[in-house]
DNA sequence: ATGAAAGCGCTAACAA
DNA sequence: TTGTTAGCGCTTTCAT
C-alpha cells in the first residue's frame, strides 16, 4: 500500500504552542465585567438576562473561545443527557443496526449516544460500563459478553438505568430486550431437517456467549423433535472468531473430514461466519446447497445478494434498538419489562434447491 | 413480528426504590473512620497506605457500593483517558473497520474509545464533538461531514488533540489521515473506459461531502484523459442516501431512461450503494456486467461474495484507523502529519466479462 | 502514614 | 436583573 507522508514542517510559531489554559466561566465573567452567575445564566437561561449584558457576555465567550467544562457542570447538575451502549461486536452489522435503532429513538429526546464494542471480552465490557457510569450517563444499554452480569446489575443498583440487550434479564428488576435464540436455532435446523439433512454441523462461538448457547439448544431440540440424536446428528465446531475468517477456519475443519463422515448441512451462528463459509466453499469448488447446505443468522443486508443467496434467521434489529431505548426511560415507578421478539427464518438458495417455499423477500 | 411482552409485575418493594444517593468518597471515609485523602490514596496510590487501613477502606467501598465520580475526578485531574470518534455512518462497514483499527491501537495504551455517527449531518457532528470536548477526552478523531470544519479546528485550538479522518487537512497544524479519493475515482473510471464503456453513470452523494466530490473529480479526470467530455460521458445521479436503498433509487432513475440513452456502466460512490444497485438490477433481470457494468467503492468484506462479485476500490481501512490513533498522540512539539494512502482497484466480474486481469482477490 | 483543607468550574439559591 | 456564595466529589498539597 503506497503511502506518502508529508510532514508539514512549518514548525508552529511559539505563540501557537503557548500553554493556554482553557478559559473558564470566571475568565469570561471577568472579561465581560459581570459575575459568574450571570455568565451561567447566559448559558442556561438566556432570557433571565438583559440583552445588552448578554451580548457583552457572548462577545467575551467568543473572544476567549470558551467551552463549558462538562465535568464541572455535571458535578453540579448530577447527570448527563447521554447514554452509553456496549455491544459485543462493532463490526457486526447486526449490532450497528441495533445501535442505529437506539440512536433514532434517542434523537427524539436529543440525547446523545456513545457506543463501544467489547469484542466479547468481559474485561472490556466492564471497563466501558465503568467509564460510562463514572461519567454519569443517564443509562446504559449493554449486550453482555458472558453470563456474569453482576457488574451490570451493580450499575443499576447504583442508580443508573440499565437495559440488557439481546439477552433476557435473569432478574425481574432489570429491563431487557431480546430475541428468542432458542427458537431461532430451532427454526434453522427444523428447516434443514425438512430438506432431508440428517447431520448438521453447527459453526458456533464459545458457550460463554448466551446467544451461541441458546442457538445450539434450539438446534438440538429440533433434532430431538425429529427423532434424531443430537449427539450424533449435530456436530458442533467452535470457530476461533465470529467473523468470516472464523467461518473459514471452521468449515475447513469440516472439509478435512472424509466426505462420507461429513454433515451435509452447516448452520452458522451468524452471517459473518456464514460469509466465510460460503467464500471457502466456493473457492474449494464445493457446491452449495447440493453438497453442503448453509444457513446463517441475522439476515444482514447482503445475505440476499450473495453468489448463493443465504438462508438466514432474521431478527428485528431496528425494533430491538428502539425498544431498548424506550425501556431505558420508563417513568420512575413502572415495572421493568422483559421484551422478547421472535425470529423469523428467511429461506433462500443456500439451503434449498427447490423454488423458495416461504418467508422469502 | 410477534412480540411477547411480559411485564414482570412483582412491583418492586418500596425499599428497592429508595432514592439512595450514590455513595461519595466522604461516605466511604466516614464508614471506614479515615480521612477522605486516605480513601483517595487507597484508590490511586495504594502503597502509600498501611495494609490494615487499606483493608478497612476497601471493605467500606465494597459495603457502600462506591463508584468514583468521574466528573469530580476529572474536574480535579484535568483530562480523561479516552478518545472520541465521530464517523459519517456507523452502518457503513468501512467506518466500523476503521474504528476497529483505532481501537486496536488505542488498546495498547489502555485508552477507551467512544464512537458516534453523524449520519453526514453537520449539526450532529458538532453536538458529538462538543460533548466529547466538554467531557475532556484526550483527543478526537473526526471524519467531517462537510467542508466546514471550523468547529473542528476550534476544538484543537482549545487544546484537545484532533485528527481528521478520511479527509486531508486543509491547514498544516492539524494532522490527518486520508485516502486519495481523486485517485480512487480515476481508477474506477479508467477501468470502465478500458472495458469499452463510453458513458458512465455516477451514483453519488451530495457534493457537500468531500469524498463524493473528489471521487467525481477523479472520474471526470479519467474521462478527460481518455478524450471524452465528462459533461456528456459522465452522468451523475445524486442518491437520496448512501445506502442500498439509496442505490436502488438511483439505479431506478437510470433504468427509467430509454435503453439507448442509458450509460452502460455505473460507478457507485460506495459498496452499500452498489449493493442496492446489484439487487435492483438482478430483480429487474438486467445482466451485469453485460448490459450494465458496476464498480463500487470500499471493497467491503462481502463484495467478493456477491451474486456478481463486485469490482471495487479498496481502501486500507485498518491502517487508516491505527495511523489516525498514532497521530493523535505524537509527542508535544512534533509537527502534525498529513498521511495520504493510495487506493487500489480490485477488479471482479461486475465490471468485466473477460477473466480477471489484475489485482483480484 | 494519615488528617485537614484548598480548590478544580460550574449551578443554584439567595441577597442586593 | 445582577452579584455573591456555597458546595458538588475529588485530588493534592501541607501539616501532623
Amino acid at each position: 500500500m503506497a503511502d506518502s507522508t508529508k510532514a508539514s514542517n512549518a514548525a508552529s510559531p511559539a505563540s501557537a504552542r503557548t500553554v493556554r489554559r482553557r478559559a473558564s466561566i470566571t475568565d469570561v465573567a471577568k472579561a465581560a465585567g459581570v459575575a459568574v452567575g450571570t455568565v451561567s445564566n447566559v448559558l442556561n437561561k438566556p432570557d433571565r438576562v438583559l440583552p445588552a449584558t448578554r451580548e457583552r457576555v457572548e462577545a467575551a465567550i467568543a473572544e476567549l473561545n470558551f467551552v463549558r467544562n462538562g465535568s464541572a457542570r455535571q458535578l453540579r447538575a448530577g447527570t448527563l443527557t447521554s447514554v452509553g451502549v456496549v455491544v459485543l461486536d462493532l463490526s457486526n452489522p447486526f449490532f450497528t443496526d441495533v445501535a442505529r435503532g437506539i440512536q433514532d429513538r434517542l434523537e427524539r429526546d436529543s440525547f446523545t449516544l456513545m457506543v463501544a464494542g467489547s469484542d466479547e471480552d468481559l474485561d472490556r465490557e466492564r471497563r466501558y460500563l465503568r467509564l460510562y457510569e463514572e461519567h454519569g450517563v443517564q443509562g446504559v444499554i449493554v449486550s453482555p459478553a458472558t453470563d456474569d452480569i453482576d457488574h451490570v446489575l451493580a450499575v443499576r443498583e447504583r442508580g443508573t438505568a440499565v437495559v440488557l440487550l439481546d439477552r433476557p434479564s435473569p432478574v425481574p428488576e432489570v429491563a431487557s430486550v431480546a430475541v428468542d435464540d432458542v427458537a431461532g436455532g430451532r427454526l434453522a435446523v427444523e428447516h434443514l431437517i425438512a430438506q432431508g439433512h440428517e447431520r448438521v454441523a453447527l459453526l458456533n462461538g464459545p458457550h460463554t456467549i448466551r446467544q451461541c448457547r441458546d442457538r445450539r439448544e434450539g438446534a438440538a431440540a429440533a433434532m430431538t423433535d425429529a427423532g434424531l440424536d443430537p449427539e450424533v446428528a449435530l456436530e458442533e465446531i467452535t470457530v476461533p472468531s465470529l467473523t468470516p475468517d472464523g467461518g473459514e477456519a471452521g468449515i475447513r475443519e469440516l472439509l478435512a473430514l472424509p466426505a462420507a463422515a461429513r454433515p451435509s448441512a452447516v448452520f452458522c451462528v451468524n452471517d459473518l461466519v456464514a460469509l466465510g463459509v460460503l467464500r471457502t466453499l466456493r473457492r474449494d469448488g464445493v457446491a452449495v446447497p447440493e453438497e453442503i447446505a448453509v444457513v446463517g443468522y441475522d439476515d444482514v443486508t447482503f445475505a440476499a445478494e450473495l453468489a448463493t443467496p443465504l438462508s438466514s434467521v432474521r431478527q428485528p434489529t431496528l425494533e430491538l434498538g428502539t425498544r431498548a431505548a424506550d425501556l431505558l426511560f420508563r417513568p420512575e415507578g413502572s415495572a421493568p419489562e422483559q421484551v422478547v421478539f421472535s425470529p423469523e427464518l428467511v429461506i433462500r438458495e443456500s439451503s434449498t434447491t427447490s423454488p423458495l417455499e416461504a418467508g422469502s423477500p
